[in-house]
DNA sequence: ATTATAAATGCAACCGGTTGCATTGTCAAG
DNA sequence: CTTGACAATGCAACCGGTTGCATTTATAAT
């Protein structure tokens, strides 16, 4: 593999000049550019080492990134996908790469972030919003060391960070707005079924549930707030978590992914409950599947894609100048309204009582 | 930021002992060791520069890939997250890391590929198998290199590549075998629903429909062979072309992802034709989603991850060892039998006729 | 006490670029 | 003919590690 100090030799000029050339950022005589680029197709030398300058230039026009828990199921979702899909678009746009490393557990996250950064083989950081305490050491540990990183995600708003980097969706307002949709159309016995609660976003959408229905004057009944895994089954459990409710059982569920969603129209499938006739359903993130599910999905679209992009270019904007620019960035959301809601039922959904209990094996 | 030269000054020793005690890999004192250690402490010093390191060492352990089309809708389906995510999962247990590119066109999934190895920031790379003439220019492109690369699909059999390192699929194989799955149901008049007629894998998959029905001496309808863009809608569109077809119109259909399978049944539903009772449909990939929708999706499994985890592993043992391992790899999937296929209809299925032919608009 | 042996550490070259400054060469103005 | 200005290139230090070999020191064997 030759070095610009071969091309250099070849071409009989110093390695400084061949470097110049390549840079193309200095002023060279056309006579020496040709010869330098003849010695360097002679010598199959392709392009400047890169490890090598970025030693030197110290950039490396990469932005990290850690993947959590590689060895779940973590990619079953849409939220990575569309994440890295957006950066990707960006870094590419930027001439940046982008470096992806996975880790374990919660613990792990921070461990290989830290790593990433120390190793200094990127120049900004991506990190995604986890649990809260989480969160809370990362940014800790990421604010001691020097390379900037913007969050996808925030930190609880009574935190003081306000130097802090991030781009959020208004998980809060959504909700509110989702909810506010479901009451509209007559339904007082609203399901939250959110997502991990030890995340920052589960709460905010408890929020905007809690506010919305307040608001409006319905009582909240802590019987219809349920938590469960990400998935498609953990919607499913949920749903017979709550069916042995009688008539106070629910007559809309809000689910905070798409998938729980579609677990709950499974589950009310079984049950033989009509949706949307009997019984409402929206989920959350708007992804490509709830579209194709029947009835197809009443969702809240979240643009993670965009958000991705919006984070990519603060980071990279604050990697190449070093006045900071904008510090936060708050999307909104969308309501896609489709097939899985409609007015509410005079005639409340009969939830059948079942003695046989084995679907709440495996409840969070 | 401080250097392993700050840390030795610090510490009273040479930089390289620094270096040993970091790198754990030399017999060093326990005192010195010690002394080492708390003077980084002090200096906030936490491991040796990456960069510098690798240009040291010639190694960065970090493995690459070019994702295509990053402006298309590439991430929609779970082709690539799968890839990702089995990347990573070997990827992490080797602690190795996952450069990321993208690219835009054919022709600059190969100049960005080559900008990434000649830039010597991995170690080795991944290829996304794509068209035929990209993958041949790809190939001979990437040997002209001396980073190791291993291929996820293959060139065609004719080729004499043998040291080419891949793993694939038995497109061909899983193909003929779902075919015969839907013949067993009784069907004879099967469409065959492929993706880019320039993949190779749509033309392994198209031999094995073909070589399946001619075994069977069923004759080979050329109106009942499609291609349709990689998406639901594809799928959708395709059957529109076909439903003119009158008593010669397919009694079932084979799609060559998910997707695409998804789209038919939309169609099929919106023609008032009942699958799995009047016509059978089978995907492929084995997608979340496929057992999301109505009627749930019978499909052939391919262990995407599975592939990417022995293609990440074939990449780091080829790194790490001169003497390359075992060169190629046939994997083989796995039929998910579950509602969308039964026993053919001895009333053939009625597509009505519509003069309203606006759905072939966007043909491919 | 002497010498052989091994353990611990220092030395210096090397990995492959970049860049501020110095030097040389050229041309035009004085 | 001298001088100044500027263009083109060379020089050498630097980026931050690693590692083969030499040197010093401690330990054991004779």
């Amino acid at each position: 593999m030759s070095t610009i100090r071969d091309v250099a030799a070849a071409a009989q000029v110093h390695p400084s000049t061949v470097s110049r050339v390549f840079s193309g950022k200095a002023r060279i005589s056309e006579e020496t550019r040709q010869r330098v680029f003849s010695a360097a197709e002679q010598l199959g030398f392709q392009q400047p080492n890169a490890i090598a300058r970025s030693l030197s230039i110290q950039r490396t026009n990469t932005i990290g990134i850690i993947v959590p828990h590689v060895f779940d199921g973590y990619f079953e979702d849409s939220f990575f996908p569309q994440i890295m899909r957006g950066l990707l678009q960006t870094a590419y746009s930027s001439q940046f790469r982008i470096l992806v490393g996975g880790s374990n557990s919660h613990q792990d996250e921070i461990t290989q972030a830290l790593e990433m950064l120390g190793s200094h083989q990127v120049d900004g950081f991506i990190v995604l919003s986890s649990h809260l305490d989480v969160d809370e050491a990362m940014v800790a540990a990421l604010q001691a060391q020097d390379t900037p990183f913007v969050m996808i995600g925030q930190l609880p708003a009574a935190n003081t960070h306000t130097d802090l980097l991030w781009v959020d969706a208004d998980h809060e307002k959504a909700t509110a707005q989702i909810i506010a949709y479901l009451l509209a159309l007559g339904h007082r016995r609203i399901a939250y079924v959110g997502g991990d609660p030890e995340m920052l976003v589960t709460k905010q959408r408890l929020n905007g549930y809690q506010q919305t229905l307040r608001r409006a004057n319905i009582p909240l009944d802590p019987r219809l707030i349920d938590y469960a895994y990400f998935a498609e089954d953990g919607g499913y459990q949920s749903v017979y978590r709550m069916c042995h409710l009688g008539s106070d059982a629910p007559t809309a569920f809000y689910a905070a992914n798409d998938l729980m969603a579609i677990g709950i129209l499974r589950a009310l499938r079984e049950l033989g409950i009509q949706v949307p006739e009997q019984v409402s359903v929206v989920g959350t993130n708007g992804s490509p599947e709830s579209g194709h599910v029947i009835p197809a999905l009443t969702t809240l679209y979240v643009p993670y894609a965009e958000m991705a992009r919006h984070a990519a270019e603060m980071l990279i904007q604050s990697i190449q100048e070093e006045g900071s620019p904008i510090g936060q960035r708050l999307v909104s959301c969308e309501i896609i309204a489709r097939d899985s809601t409609a007015q509410v039922n005079i005639h409340p959904p009969i939830y059948p009582t079942l003695g046989d209990s084995a679907h709440l094996a495996h409840s969070i």
